[in-house]
DNA sequence: GCTAATATAATAGTATTACTATCGTTATTC
DNA sequence: GAATAACGATAGTAATACTATTATATTAGC
């Protein structure tokens, strides 16, 4: 990414944090840091004591931040997907023709997640791998529809709608554009989840990946023509 | 379903219980109360105490059947993923047409789930709801790897396989069948999610169900018409 | 119907988690 | 240089996720 994005923040849902991590060092080495040790240990032994630790700070420090680790990753998944969704936008923008505007967010979306220095305290890559592993657990809650009412999940829906509509755009007449713009977000995790841990429940390996079967699967399924 | 299989069992790991829940009328308590249970506070607020107070039974006497709630957890997941291939297997046995074949397997897999008094104990429409919010929690865990060696996984794997088949006896040169029986299976239970708690990010309702989404996009995939 | 074996209940206890509260110390700002 | 905010240290609580032990039922075999 580009120097002159250096100062690029994302938009998070200020009610997913006591005091903004972004306004000071120690909020960003708790972002930073939480993002490997969540990586480490998995979110269900990680603890915010162990992050203390870790970081040499205080849990109580930590508190100040996040009311506790649930609402820490509902702040690195909005981190994400806003991150992703402003790659995506970033990358069509240009795109007048609908078809190579699709193919291309599919792309985006599906890709590996490569590093970003444009956010030095955030390592998108382990960032992606997070995401795969723990996202389902921010909303697979009895708490969801409350917390969707709080605004905990815009980002992502917006992301959704987003391809929706571009999906819309290559065929008016499709009937489930949302349905087939949710599957593909929340498969294509599944399929780098599959490739790692159970390879014999997909295709995708190191020859092929994500982005090949899902960017079939659209285009068959919309009727298109990768090369026309 | 049938009187006949009034007696049926589904196989499951033996590993995933320390004393068979079958064996014994608390056993049986134990799966059937837990699923209500589960359902009712959700996986993480749900605990083996919660459970005893609930059956007028002792925690103690829970933990003689389970190791933990996530063995609990992998045992309902395999108990209905067993169910669920049983029906497929059974409903897909006579058909010789293997487009058809495929077409009643995925009605089977996407399907809104109704009661089945085969098996008295359990309640299959709650289990189906359980399995909605909390299956991926039952896979998405740093042990994954280990526990899939153990065996914890065989009948969803199973089932994939299956499925998998299934495409390619209609379509031999669909390059990934895999990929696409696993992305129907869990984008199925998805679905099912977001129509209850983000009907914005699917088109799946009252009037179109999953079955029509993932029916239309895999023939559409596999260049079949429905209607010949 | 009695005995032995097994299953279950009751109770107690431990380490860890997920916090909250308080207070003293260190930075920052005005 | 004083005021204010941020942070660290310590303590404490209720709940969780168990394990262990012992007492009491239940059942099975004879």
């Amino acid at each position: 990414m580009d120097i002159l994005m250096q100062s690029l923040r994302i938009g998070i849902n200020d009610k997913l944090y006591i005091k903004d991590p972004e306004s000071s060092k120690l909020g960003k080495k708790i972002v930073e840091e939480s993002i490997l040790l969540i990586e480490e240990v998995g979110f269900e032994s990680f603890t915010f004591k162990k992050l203390g630790v870790r970081i040499k700070s205080n849990e109580s420090s930590i508190y100040r931040y996040f009311e506790n680790k649930h609402k820490l990753l509902l702040y690195l998944s909005s981190w994400y997907w806003g991150w992703v969704e402003y790659r995506m936008v970033f990358a069509t923008n240009g795109i007048s023709n609908p078809k190579e505007k699709l193919q291309k967010a599919i792309a985006i979306l599906t890709q590996k997640v490569e590093e970003d220095n444009a956010f030095t305290h955030i390592n998108e890559v382990v960032l992606h791998k997070i995401i795969i592993n723990e996202y389902s657990k921010s909303y697979l809650v009895k708490e969801v529809s409350q917390e969707n009412k709080e605004g905990y999940f815009v980002v992502f829906k917006r992301l959704v709608g987003r391809l929706s509509q571009m999906i819309t755009a290559v065929d008016a007449d499709y009937p489930y554009p949302l349905s087939l713009a949710s599957t593909l977000l929340e498969g294509s995790l599944h399929q780098y989840f599959l490739q790692e841990h159970f390879p014999t429940l997909t295709n995708c390996n190191t020859s092929v990946n994500p982005t090949e079967f899902f960017t079939d699967m659209i285009f068959r399924t919309l009727n298109l023509n990768l090369n026309d």
